[in-house]
Order: structure tokens, then sequence, then C-alpha cells
DNA sequence: TGCAAATTATAACGTACGTTCGATAGAGTG
DNA sequence: CACTCTATCGAACGTACGTTATAATTTGCA
């Protein structure tokens, strides 16, 4: 069982894009990238890695400070918490994936295609950021209070954009399935990648999301028809 | 998205089985079950909930000590470090699925049925220890040294008593499949039942694991036929 | 260049961690 | 009952945690 070497190098990774409508722009009320948005983007990217290798409770703010470079306090400078930079980066990722996701269903109408879409978009996504993907389920229920209700809001509209595509899928082909076992199934295959993919052996994202789709949609059609 | 109350109440699940080949008594090199290994247990379902609620970084031993009772020091009495109790916990899970599963497919010898029956053991399996189900999943990759290794390759053994069985069945049903996808999508749906199960919604893990047989042996047959 | 704002770091706060030690109480046995 | 072993716990050890206050340094701009 080969293990993902995820947490090794950030530089594996693609950076934060922070050309894009980004939560930390967001934060900054729309004010053009300046030096604080990189600086903030680059402890967030350390901070994927840290979370990443070591977990969320694992993984103490001295790691960061040492793994950023930046002092212990002049990180307080950019956030105000531990528990805010898991929120930054959980709610960017979620809020990047829908909307790479709402671009590439725009010119897609074929119930069994949006599906394909779907998967090919969350796989093609998560494994170009592998580490972030890490974080993002097993810190799935760390968050508290308001923070955690937001990042909770924002799992629940995925879940549903996955549902509501194959509920379509399932009256367009009338299928008698169990819906959330389907589903739920389906969020197991994809979500399950980052604990066992590897590019030298499983073939590109792309591949593997075809793949995945295969298994899943062929099952689902297999169903008694009503 | 309905989350399992599977941290709540230790009530909820059954004890560990103190009258079989566990793990304790394995440790206590074949003495009978003893007031040390009834207290030992005990610990041991109270560490279960503990590391479910809080993941192990984020659970004390101070916090296992107010849900025990026992006293902080008075815990040491009966294992040796923190590290060791996630690894006695792991360790008697995967040794109890394997029996269980040995046991279960002793009289089984159609292939298909053999992969169903791993499926329908170990979703019944940690259906029934739903907390523990998520302490070795969500806790994969904490232990170190030793330790660590020794799960490790529990768990391969697991992996492999898996892959074998889709292997076999491949070439019985002459399927042309990536094995290594299908074996490891199969284990992304089982394994991340803890997320989501409700048995209000979701019905009895026999049904279940019935239904995740069904999309799983579906989708992998109407893969293309050598 | 000088000044104000932004940024950074040292030191510390208050608290918590996993574990150990030694004293004592409890249990078991002859 | 006396003795031995088992079990328990208060106190402490050495270390670490997330965060804050404040002074020092750097950066940006007129």
């Amino acid at each position: 069982m080969s293990q993902l070497g995820i947490c090794a190098n950030i530089e594996n990774e693609r950076s934060i894009d922070m050309g894009s409508t980004s939560t930390v722009s967001e934060l900054s009320s729309a004010r053009p990238a300046t030096r604080f948005d990189r600086r903030l983007a680059k402890i967030l990217e350390h901070a994927t890695a840290i979370f990443c290798e070591k977990g969320y409770e694992g993984a103490s703010m001295r790691d960061l400070s040492r793994a950023s470079g930046m002092s212990l306090a002049g990180l307080y400078y950019y956030f105000e918490s531990k528990e805010k930079l898991l929120y930054l980066i959980q709610k960017d990722l979620f809020t990047t994936v829908m909307e790479l996701l709402r671009e590439r269903l725009k010119d897609v109408s074929d119930p069994e295609v949006r599906v394909r879409t779907f998967i090919q978009n969350h796989v093609e996504f998560f494994l170009s950021k592998p580490k972030a993907m890490k974080v993002l389920s097993h810190e799935d229920d760390v968050l508290s209070d308001e923070l955690g209700k937001e990042i909770a809001a924002l799992k629940r509209q995925y879940y549903h954009s996955c549902a509501d595509l194959i509920e379509v899928l399932k009256r367009d082909k009338n299928l008698d399935l169990n819906s959330r076992a389907a589903v739920m199934s389906l969020f197991g295959m994809i979500n399950w990648l980052h604990t066992w993919y590897n590019l030298r052996v499983d073939g590109t994202p792309r591949v593997l999301a075809t793949e995945i789709s295969d298994i899943f949609l062929r099952g689902i059609y297999s169903a008694p028809r009503q």
C-alpha cells in the first residue's frame, strides 16, 4: 500500500491563486493583492503542509513558525488564531472547487456527462493539491462555533451539488436506487484518493477520474430499472 | 448531511470482548481474564470514545482520566504510554475483523460471494463499533517506530485479504479492470461509512452492505471483458 | 531624506501536556 | 494477623501550547 508523499514538499503543489476571488482578497475588502496578501498566502501554504503532516491538533504554531521562517508572534499579524488558519484553508478549497465545477458544468447538459464532470473536477482539483485534500477531509469536524458552521454549510452545498446531479441522472435513466448510499459511496471513493494515489502507479488524475466514474456509473446503471 | 452521534455514549457500543483471543490476553501471556484485564478493557473503551471525539492528538490523558474516573497517574499502571493505547485499540480491531472474516469465508467458495462476504464482514463489524471505526481510519498514520510498523503490517494484510479476493473474482469472470483502483474505491466506500451512516435513515448494516456490494460488483462486472 | 505605517521579533503570559516518583491503601494468602 | 504484592493517587517533572504586549526594524511615500 504505497502512500503518496504528500507532506514532503510544498513545491509539489500549486500555490493558492491570489489573482482569483480568493478568501484573502475577501478578507481584505477587495484590496488588490499586496505584500500582506502574498505573505498570508505563503503562510497558508506552509500551514497546509504542516497540518497535512502532523494533523491540525498535532501541528503547533511553533512548527509553522519554523517551517515558514517567520517568528511565532509575527504570524499573528496575518490572522487571528490557529483555528482561523484552518478555516481559511478549508473555505478557500470549497469555494474554489465549487467555482471550477460551476464553470465546467456551464456548457454541459447531458446528465451522465454532468456527473462525470463532477467527478473529474473533484479528482483533478484535489489531486493537484493532495495536501490540501487531506487537510479538508481529515480535519472535517475540528472547527467550532461560527467558523465551523460556515464550513459545514459549504460542505453541505458541495454535497448537494453532487446529490442533485445524481438525482437528475436517476430520473433521466429511470433508475431505482438508494440515492443516499450511492452519493455517499461516490464521496467515499473520491475522498479516499489521498490515502493511496500515486502518480507513478495510478496514472494521471484524468485517467483515474474516468476509471472511478466508470465503476460508479456502471454500478448504478445496473440497478433495477423502475 | 446527518452525522452519526458516534462519540456520544460508550454504552452504544459493544464492549471489547475479553473472552476471545484479545490483545489484552496476549499482553498478559495467556493469563486468564483478571481484574487487571477488566480494568484495562474499560480504559480502552473510554480511550476509544475520547480519541473518536477529540482525535488522538486533541485528546489528552487528562480527558481520559476524567472520562474513566481513574487518576491520571493511575492509568499508567495499565499501559506504558498514550501511544500504546492507540496501538492496542487498532491492533485489536484489525486482528478481530480479520479473524471474523476468516471464519466467515471458511465455507464459501464462490468468488463473488466471497467478495460480498468481505464487504458484509467489514460493514457489519465496523458499524457495530462506529467509534472504533473512526479511530482506526482517522488515526491511520499516527503511530511511529515499531508500533506503527506493526499496525501498518496488519493494515497491509487486511488490504491484501481484500485485493486477493478481487483478483480471484477478476480471473473467474475474465474481467479487464484496474484492480488497484477497484480495490481502493471499495475501501473508500466502506471506510467512509462512519462519516455518514445513520441507522434510522440508512437501514441495518446488512442492508447497506448489500447495497454497497451491488454498486461495486455491478460496477466492475460492466467493465470490458477480456 | 524623514516620517508614518507596516511588519517583525523577543519575552512573557497563563495554561496544558505526557509521564514519573514515592507514599499509601487495598487485596490476597499463609 | 502479618506480610507481600497489586493498585491508586497527589505532587511534581520537564516541556510545550496558543496567544499577547511591546519594542525594534523595515517599508513605502511625499
